[in-house]
This record gives C-alpha cells, structure tokens and sequence, in this order.
DNA sequence: TTAGGACATTGAACACCGTTCAGGAATGTA
DNA sequence: TACATTCCTGAACGGTGTTCAATGTCCTAA
C-alpha cells in the first residue's frame, strides 16, 4: 500500500547530514553549524534536513551520540591497556584519557555539554545509557578501594570524582581564563586523585 | 567646545540598561536576552544600546561584572565568619558558599561562563582582576597547609581544587544529566577538600 | 543672541538565522 | 492508466543582532 522502499535513501541522508555536521563542529565548533550550508553541501534543499532530523538540535545529537561512543572506547580502551595497575593507578588513566580527549576534540567534546536540551525536548535514553556505562567504568576502581561502602557511597563517588576531573579539564581548556599547559593539568590530575584515592 | 555634560545621560542609560538585561538574565536566562525588549523596556531605540556598550556581549559583560562582584563577596563573607576554623574548614566553607551562590543564581551564575568571547575581543581587565582576587582567598588556607610549598604549586593546588568544586556544582545543577540532591552536593564537596587538604 | 559644531538619538533597513508548508516530483500499488 | 502516498523543494515567515543616514539636542564661541 505505502511506497516503503526509501528507508535506505532516508538513512543515507541521514548519514550524509551527520557526516557533515560532525565535521563542522569538530573544525569550528558548535555554532557553526548552519542549515542551509549543511543542505548545499549536501545536495539537498534545507527542509530535506527537517525530515529526517526533528530540528538541528536533533542533528546536533546525532553528532553527539557518535562522539559519545568514541569518548566511551577511548576512556575504556586507557583502562583495559591498565587492567593490572592499581585502582588508582587506573582512575588516573582514565581521567587522563578523558583530558586526552577533550584537549584532542574540543569542539566535539564542548558539543556534549553545550547542545541545547532546555526545551521540552527530554535526553534521549542513549545519552544516559552511555553515561551510566561511563560511570561504571570509573565505579570498578572505587569498589576495589571500598570493599564495604555505604548505600549510595559508590556512585556518590563516582559522580563527584567525574565532576571534578571534567571541572579540571573544562577551565584548563578554557585558554582564555587560565590557560593552563596540559602536562600541568595531567599533574592536577594525578594529585587530585591520589589524594582522594589514598587509603 | 565639545558638549561634555552628557556622561551623566550616559551613565544613567547604562545603568537601566544594566538594571534590566539583569533581571531578564536571573529569571530567564543569559539566552533570553533580546536588543529590542531592552530598548523598549529602557524607552530608548534599539541603537542607543550600541551608543552605551559596543554590542550585545558588551552588555552581558556588565552584568557579569556584577555577578562576579557579589560571588566574590557572597564566598569572602563565608570564610570571614569562620576565621578560627581550619584550612580545610574554610576550604569547605568557600566551597559551599559557592555552590549556595551558584544555586540560588542559576542564570546569572552561568552566565559567567556561557558569554561569547571567542572572537577578537580579549577577556576585561577586571574579569581576570576579580578572578584573582577569589584564587588568593582560596590560596590562604593552602599556604597554611603547606608552608614549604614547591615553586608554583599553591597557584596549581588552588586552580585544581576551584576546577574539581566548579566541576561539583557544574554538573550538579545540571539537572537534566544528574540531579544530585543539593544536601548531597555538600556531602561530594566535603569529602573532596576533606580528602584533598588531609595532612 | 545667535551660529556652529559635536555629540546623542532614532528607527527603518540589512544580513542572517532556524523553521514551515503549499505545491510539484517521484514512486509504489490496483 | 489512474490513483495514493510519500518525498522533496525553495520561497516565505518571523525572529535575531547590528548599522547608519537623518534628525534632534545642547553647549560653546563669537
């Protein structure tokens, strides 16, 4: 009855969009993504783009889930190539692997955090999937270093180790209030976590 | 020869104009800034805003100034009242006072850091000036917990343990990814300087 | 007092933005 | 072939910050 044959068309458009978007946000930042460039780079008109994402925050997200996972395997892969270190020794790389990261992609990093979700439009599941497969990735080290926590101990750890490296890493990339070297910040990162690790 | 008792009208209008993106900023938001409700609001033209500051970022920076102003003393007033406590009391003291201001200032706090300076225009003089002036608050308390500190290392300390609490109270009021509870942001808090400033 | 000039003020116009939607194109089915 | 359904188009809409020639205002100097 229905002409169902195009999903692949619309999936290729789709690929298209976020293929472009994701370059342009990593070379010029988030703000730089306009609709009618991304269509003519596209080759497509610009209400081509509405029908397959909900507006440009959906394709912002699009975006965003990508460098989600690749920051997901990144920090993962620091921690596996670590798996006989000490707990702290493996908090460590991991933070130090987020810092890597975000000093490596900072537009794309800045987009997780920056998008604009205010509006009615509620996190898509996949982001806080993705966050709590983060999270509990960092929780393992702790567990080792607290065999007996309290309720709720763990992830109220969790959280605010995560918060405080992200805070380091998020003004230390920001040059123009600090301007801070990264080997510094690495040092900041390290000391921080052994202190707050220590037996 | 030049007319010359207009600075007056000047100052006025800035002041309104001051007055009124505050208050849209508090309630609304930094986003909800808009040139022509201003003018309107203020009774003046669009273009007798760009006569006061030279554009729209111009004006935020204003009332940034402000804000930073009474962050400033909202955390020096907090560590005044406990001048008898221990370094690591009035680190916590800071700190919580911090996260109150930021708390019960949503927008304006947010602000400080959502205004668009990327392009040529550098960071005010007294953007920096009043950031300083919080790191040596900060600093004081370290310097006691470290009286033989190595070169540069209470100015890393102090950046580090400013980063990880922005980071706390960053995420912590993002509700959209966390929702921490505030009474559990002190608890982060407190064990974070607790374990940090520990002998 | 008056003519001149240096500013302040105005608001229409400009360039740009994301988003919409009536109409044409395309492709399936009967 | 006739129809139904979807896709695609791009001009148009309402919004934004910013500009600038024209006008107003007011002090100074003659």
């Amino acid at each position: 009855m229905m002409a169902r044959d195009t999903p692949q068309k619309r999936d290729a458009l789709r690929e298209t969009l976020t293929d472009l978007a994701e370059a342009h946000v990593r070379s010029d930042g988030l703000a730089s993504l306009r609709a009618r460039t991304l269509a003519k780079e596209a080759g497509c008109a610009v209400g081509a783009i509405y029908n397959v994402f909900d507006d440009m925050t959906g394709l912002t997200l699009a975006v965003n889930g990508r460098t989600f996972r690749r920051l997901g395997a990144h920090v993962s892969d620091a921690v596996a190539q670590k798996s006989d270190a000490s707990p702290t020794d493996r908090l460590i790389a991991m933070a130090v692997a987020y810092l890597g990261f975000a000093s490596e992609n900072p537009h794309l990093w800045r987009s997780l955090f920056d998008v604009e979700m205010s509006n009615d439009r509620d996190v898509p599941a996949w982001y806080l999937e993705e966050l709590g497969r983060l999270f509990s990735i960092i929780a393992a080290p702790l567990k080792e270093l607290h065999p007996n926590p309290a309720p709720g101990e763990i992830d109220l750890m969790t959280r605010a180790l995560f918060s405080s490296v992200h805070g380091i890493v998020l003004l230390g990339l920001e040059n123009r209030i600090s301007a801070v070297p990264k080997d510094r910040l690495e040092g900041m990162i390290e000391y921080l976590l052994t202190r707050v690790s220590a037996p």
